[in-house]
DNA sequence: CCCTGTGAATATATTCACAGCT
DNA sequence: AGCTGTGAATATATTCACAGGG
C-alpha cells in the first residue's frame, strides 16, 4: 500500500493505464476483475499485471480477483492522484489553447493555475476563461501560487530558458510539448511529448517495402 | 546501412532524438562529433550510443568521431524519413486544428492530406486551410488517397471505431490521442499520446511529501 | 592518443510455473 | 476450482572495459 524502495520504471508506465481501463469498468457496473480479464482488456501478460501490483501491496483475492472499487483507490492513491496539483502553462499558441480548453484533466486533480505567453497581443487576454499573464512573471506567480508543475508549449529556442524560469519558481516536474531536451537540470522530472519523434518511430516500423 | 534482424525498441526510441540533436548542431555548422559529444548533449552514457548506432553499420571513425551529414542521411534512411507520409487526421477539435496548423513536420516528410470530423458545422469548412470532409467517408477516402498514417483525436468513445475504419481504408500506422487503448489490431502498429498518462507519472516521482 | 565497435558483465524486465489461500 | 503472489528462468537493455584502427 505504501510506496516501497523501488518501483520499476515500466511498471509505472503502466499504472495509470490500469487505473483507465479499471474506471471504464467501475462505470459499466463491474466490482471485481482477474489479472487475466485486464491482461485480455489491455492487451498484455497477466502476471505482469500481478507483479505490477504486488510492489505496493497485497490487493488482491485468491481465487476471486482484485476488488474494483478499492484497486483505483490504491492506484490513485500511488500515483499521488488524491490530491489536487496545480499547473502552469507556457506557450498560448495551438497546443497550449488546447490544453486551456481541454475539460477533463483526471477528473479535476489537475488544475492549470496560471497561463503565460510572451505576445502583448495575447497578455491580458483571456483564453477559454484563463486569463493570459506576461512570461516575464513566471518566476515570481509559480512561487506566489505554488504551482507544482509546469507544462511547456513553447517553439524548442526559448524551451530551456522557460524550464529555468519555472524551476526557479519551485516546480518540481515539467512536461515539455517542445523538441527540446531538458534533462540537465536534475533536481527536476521532465516528461517530452513529441508528435514528430512517435511519427518517426511508427515509420520504421510501418515500412514494409 | 540496412536494417537487421532485431533492433532493441529502446534503441529506436532513441534514434528520432539523436537525430534531431545532429540536425541542431549541423546547422551551427559542426561537421563532426564523437559519442562522447553527443552523450553530453543529452545527456547519456556514450556506449549506448555507439552500441545504438552500430546496429545499422559502422557509421563511425575510430579516433575521430561521427560525420554529422552522413550520420543524418543514415539515421533518416533507418526511419524512413527519406520519403514523403500521407496523413489522415480524424477530429478537428482542439488538438486537432492544434495539429492541422503545425507548420513544421519533420522538413515536410508529414503531410496532413486529409482531415475528417463527424461535426455538420465543420464539414466543408476549411481550418490551417485543410478542407473538413465527413468522417463517414474515412474509408474510401483514405483509399483513394493512399494514406499510409492515422491520427486520432476523436474522443475515447469513438476512438475504435475510428480505429477500424482508418485500418479498413488500409493506414499502416496510427497516432492516438484519444484515452483508449487500440492495441487489438495486430496487423497495425499504434502509438498513444496521453497527457493525462504523462502527468500522472509524473506525481508519483514529484511528490515528496 | 583518441575514439569506435563490441564481447563480457551487470542490471532490468518479462514470463513461466506453481504453491497456497479462498 | 480459480486466482493471487512470487521465486526461478528467461529475455532485454545498459554499462564496463578494452582490443584495434586512424
Amino acid at each position: 500500500m505504501k510506496k516501497r524502495k523501488e518501483i520499476p520504471k515500466e511498471t509505472l508506465k503502466r499504472l495509470p493505464l490500469y487505473l483507465r481501463c479499471l474506471n471504464e469498468l467501475i462505470l459499466k457496473g463491474q466490482t471485481t476483475l482477474s489479472s487475466k480479464d485486464l491482461a485480455t482488456i489491455l492487451p498484455m501478460n497477466s502476471a505482469k499485471i500481478r507483479k505490477d501490483l504486488s510492489y505496493f501491496g497485497n490487493f488482491g483475492k485468491r481465487g476471486v480477483g482484485y476488488e474494483l472499487k478499492s484497486l483505483i483507490v490504491n492506484i490513485r492513491e500511488i500515483l499521488n492522484l488524491d490530491q489536487t496539483w496545480r499547473l502552469a502553462l507556457v506557450g498560448v499558441g495551438d497546443i497550449g489553447s488546447a490544453l486551456l480548453s481541454y475539460p477533463g484533466f483526471n477528473q479535476g486533480c489537475f488544475q492549470i493555475e496560471l497561463a503565460f505567453d510572451d505576445d502583448p497581443d495575447l497578455i491580458g487576454s483571456r483564453v477559454a476563461g484563463k486569463k493570459i499573464r506576461d512570461s516575464k512573471d513566471i518566476t515570481p506567480l509559480v512561487k506566489e501560487f505554488e504551482t507544482q508543475i509546469g507544462i511547456i508549449a513553447v517553439p524548442a529556442e526559448t524551451a530551456r530558458d522557460i524550464a529555468d524560469r519555472l524551476i526557479r519558481g519551485g516546480v518540481t516536474g515539467i512536461i515539455n510539448f517542445a523538441p527540446e531536451v531538458l534533462d540537465h537540470n536534475e533536481e527536476i522530472k521532465c516528461t517530452q511529448i513529441d508528435i514528430e519523434t512517435e511519427l518517426s518511430k511508427l515509420t520504421y516500423y510501418v515500412d514494409e517495402t
